[in-house]
RNA sequence: GCUCCAUUCGUCUAGGGGCCUAGGACGUGGCCCUCUCAAGGCCAAAACACGGGUUCGAAUCCCGUAUGGAGCACCA
């Protein structure tokens, strides 16, 4: 039925806080469907609420977008031949069409207070009955419209919904969806500030920016027989459906700001994730890739583009999802081990700076590669490799040092051994110093692991730490000698008092 | 309360009547590797909510029950 047409979908978020990452799920699906079918990806800012509008929050869509790399062929910022794409500058659009569905019969004026409403609304379930509006204005006169406007009272726009027979629509994920007429209520349209609702704002824009594919979250699909209902009063052919499952919090239930700070998207790009990954991960999440390698396991590291190519809306999930936050650092992980040394130090530096430690080009580039397989965020880098950017570095206790079977007598023995013959060495690379410690380790009856574990606490203050000796030849031996002989005191202040 | 949507391992999912003694991934456990921690390799435990149908045959179709979720604003 609508086949023919191009297909143009949009993202169309209120600005009315943080980016939320459901909201970056749906992103992408639409993103995806257009990509798929060369159609375009339009983004259009709803901000309808002019209590709830926060001036902050576009620059936190668009620039969280930006970041995941889900870019838009129209938009706010570019432009494009249906603007604008801001609803607070298409007002004139909804009072028109509203005026028109006045004049139609097919919705009325109803000039109750929101006080009222609760009233009735109150009333209606202490009688047993749904909450909500009971119609009252629907059968006003023009007469009463011009008696009450000479009172002075504001009035919202509602939809005229048939008191019969039933609304039917397609869902391109679950179905045919069928509901009764008369659980519907008559809807505001425009409210009394003059501004539209949601219900008529985005079918309004929708219609005439030429969605060809409405890709929302499920909590829509309640409403969508009143945007149908809508479409059949103007006449406009609607557009086809696909409501995405909503996303849950492992707790159970809708993920929201309020109550998860991984709700919003802010959280990842702070918390050291990569958007590739988030891009990937949000992939599965309500959609599969269902493409298998020749082991015939499941792709599971893929990017946007490659999803493109094989992304249906049919194929979508019709369940509530998890948001599993340990898969997602997984597959970061795998992506921080596929980057190049060069992008992945690039990408090691901010957090690095942001915790206070000034970075040395050279030194970061070498110590990238140790740092690759122990890390899943960005973030950890600190904690893994800080020691590296430190003048000074701080040994919680002396008994740190000591290893699991050792006492400390053996410790400092070991510790002195061991700077004399890393001082001693004519080439510090790491392999010069493991063929001169592993034997000491011999000579004194204990394991390798026993003395290295020590000298790493010397060096790094951390019990765990990337690989010794490379770590040591990065560090240069000065730096590791004056960190050994630091330990050294430290252990003999120690053992004295 | 009413309406709608859903129900496969702990989690994300494959599965669209026989290919299913239900496959993969994360996570978990074990082993190997190993200077710590990882990474990597191998192995393991782990699911069709329940009850009725339909059919020669049901995870797959239908109907109930239960459970979960979403929605019922002059918010989107």
């Amino acid at each position: 039925m609508t086949e023919s047409r191009p297909v143009r979908v949009r993202f169309a978020p209120s600005p009315t806080g943080d980016l939320h990452i459901g909201g970056v799920r749906t992103a992408q699906f639409n993103w995806l469907f257009a990509r798929r079918h060369g159609g375009k990806f339009i983004l259009r800012i709803e901000d309808t609420d002019q209590k709830r509008t926060q001036e902050q929050s576009y620059s936190s869509i668009t620039e969280g977008l930006r970041w995941t790399g889900l870019d838009w062929d129209e938009g706010p910022d570019i432009g494009g031949p249906f603007g604008p794409y801001v609803q607070s500058q298409r007002l004139e659009h909804y009072r028109q069409w509203s005026d028109w569905l006045v004049r139609n019969g097919k919705a009325y004026r109803a000039y109750e207070t929101s006080e009222e409403l609760e009233v009735i609304s109150a009333a209606r379930r202490a009688n047993g009955l749904p909450p909500g509006y009971d119609r009252r204005a629907r059968n006003l006169t023009p007469e009463d419209w011009a008696r009450f406007d000479a009172e002075g009272r504001p009035f919202v726009i509602r939809l005229k919904v048939p008191l019969e027979g039933e609304t039917v629509f397609e869902d391109m994920v679950r179905g045919i969806i069928r509901v009764k007429n008369d659980t519907l209520q008559d809807a505001v349209l425009l409210k009394s500030d003059g501004y539209p609702t949601y219900h008529l704002a985005h079918m309004v824009d929708d219609h005439l920016m030429e969605i060809s594919h409405v890709i929302r979250a499920e909590e829509w699909i309640a409403s969508t027989p009143l945007h149908v209902i809508l479409y059949q009063a103007f006449g406009w052919e609607p557009p086809r459906f696909a409501h995405a499952p909503v996303i849950l919090h492992p707790d159970g239930g809708k993920i929201s700001k309020r109550k998860h700070p991984e709700a919003a998207m802010s959280y990842f790009i702070k918390g050291g994730y990569l958007p590739e990954a988030l891009t990937n991960f949000l992939c599965n999440v309500g959609w599969n890739y269902g493409k298998t390698d020749d082991k015939g396991e499941e792709i599971q590291v893929f990017s946007k583009e490659e999803a493109s190519q094989s992304f249906e809306l049919e194929r979508m999930t019709n369940t509530g999802t998890k948001f599993d936050v340990k898969k997602l650092q997984w597959l970061n992980g795998e992506y921080i081990r596929l980057m190049s040394d060069e992008t992945l130090a690039k990408r090691l530096r901010e957090p690095l700076e942001r915790s206070g430690l000034e970075v040395n080009a050279d030194t970061l580039l070498k110590i990238t590669p140790l740092v690759r397989e122990r890390i899943k965020l960005l973030n950890e880098v600190v904690g893994m490799a800080g020691f590296f950017f430190k003048e000074e570095i701080a040994i919680n206790s002396p008994t740190d040092l000591i290893q699991k079977g050792m006492n400390a007598p053996q410790t400092l023995e070991g510790l002195r051994r061991a700077a004399e013959l890393l001082a001693g060495l004519s080439d510090f690379s790491h392999s010069a110093q493991e063929a001169a410690l592993r034997p000491l380790a011999e000579a004194m009856g204990v394991k390798p692991g026993q003395l290295f574990g020590a000298i790493r606490v010397a060096i790094s203050g951390e019990k765990v730490s990337p690989p010794l000796f490379e770590s040591m030849e990065i560090l240069g031996r000065d730096t590791v000698l004056g960190r050994i002989s630091k330990a050294i005191q430290l252990l003999e202040s120690a053992q004295t008092a």
